[in-house]
DNA sequence: CACCTTGCTGCAAGGGGTTGCAAGATAGGC
DNA sequence: GCCTATCTTGCAACCCCTTGCAGCAAGGTG
């Protein structure tokens, strides 16, 4: 009841421990990219923070970020998803395994818990032996809100 | 027990009419895209419909074929879902309503039927008034046996 | 059959994302 | 503090896909 769970800050702090063990180097851009991600919260896109990390220095590169983010997805510390548009989509320090739920029509985002899911991923592990990675789910389709104000698809997809 | 269901083949066939009902033009190029997928089974990929389409007309050019899917799409001759990768995929005649599945170590791709998915969807409209559109929705994860071999996440995801 | 309206095509350019490679920088050893 | 092995970066090029636009052609009309 005393000490709370240490927060997020402390991974990003050891995120040059983590590299160092491994005999990977801790650079500026790297050092970069960690700053901004420890400030976000949620879902990024890439571009975001490829944004984000031009306005810290401007010489950024793209390659550079998805190729770090990459890195840092093998370490644990982003998970990528791939958005309704097929962009990804990074989820900073995935406590909890979710997947997400797009609506066609109006473009939100919800995060869909482990626990909504767990019919379904149950059952296919039971059928089939297979075994879902909720992070990389989206569920594309129509939200309350559109449904009720019959909204019809729009353009896009 | 005598008349089988009409091939799909009429439905091409018609496509003709559908377009010329709306004021929409039937020009050699969508003649061309049409008969490559009606000889088309399942799932297809864009580059892959392009491939198919440059063999039968090497003038054909990609902006074309998206833009004739598109409109495909609208005609409900067409789905289209996006890959593990974020690529688009497409269904032919989408007769039934079905999601897919996604190894993401061998990188195999099954149907996941809707019957299957039933309490997902269910639970999904019951609590949330969600309206899921299957055709879009891929599961990834691992496939029995890639879990057997105890293979582990390859280089892509 | 020639004409005209309007939908369609092809091009070129741009955006998101990936990759090969040569040049550059980290960090360990001396 | 310098040197070097090797990991990274930035560049350029490429792939998939989308979009604006000018010119073309389908197909209805007289």
């Amino acid at each position: 009841m005393i000490a709370p769970p240490p927060p997020a800050l402390d991974q990003w702090a050891a995120v040059r421990d983590l590299l160092h063990v491994r005999g990977m180097r801790w650079t500026p851009q790297r050092r970069t990219l960690v700053e901004i991600l420890a400030k976000s919260d949620g879902h990024v896109t890439a571009v975001e923070l490829i944004e984000r990390c031009r306005i810290a220095d401007p010489t950024t590169t793209a390659s550079t970020i998805y190729r770090t983010l990459e890195m840092l997805e093998e370490l644990g510390l982003v998970r990528h998803g791939h958005g309704p548009e097929g962009r990804q989509e990074f989820h900073v320090l995935p406590d909890r395994d979710h997947g997400h739920l797009h609506c066609e029509i109006c473009g939100q985002t919800w995060e869909l818990e482990a626990t909504e899911a767990k019919g379904l991923v149950g059952a296919l592990r039971r059928a089939r032996g297979f075994r879902v990675d909720l992070s990389h789910v989206t569920i594309v389709g129509r939200c309350a809100s559109c449904v009720e104000h019959n909204l019809e698809r729009a353009s896009t997809t």
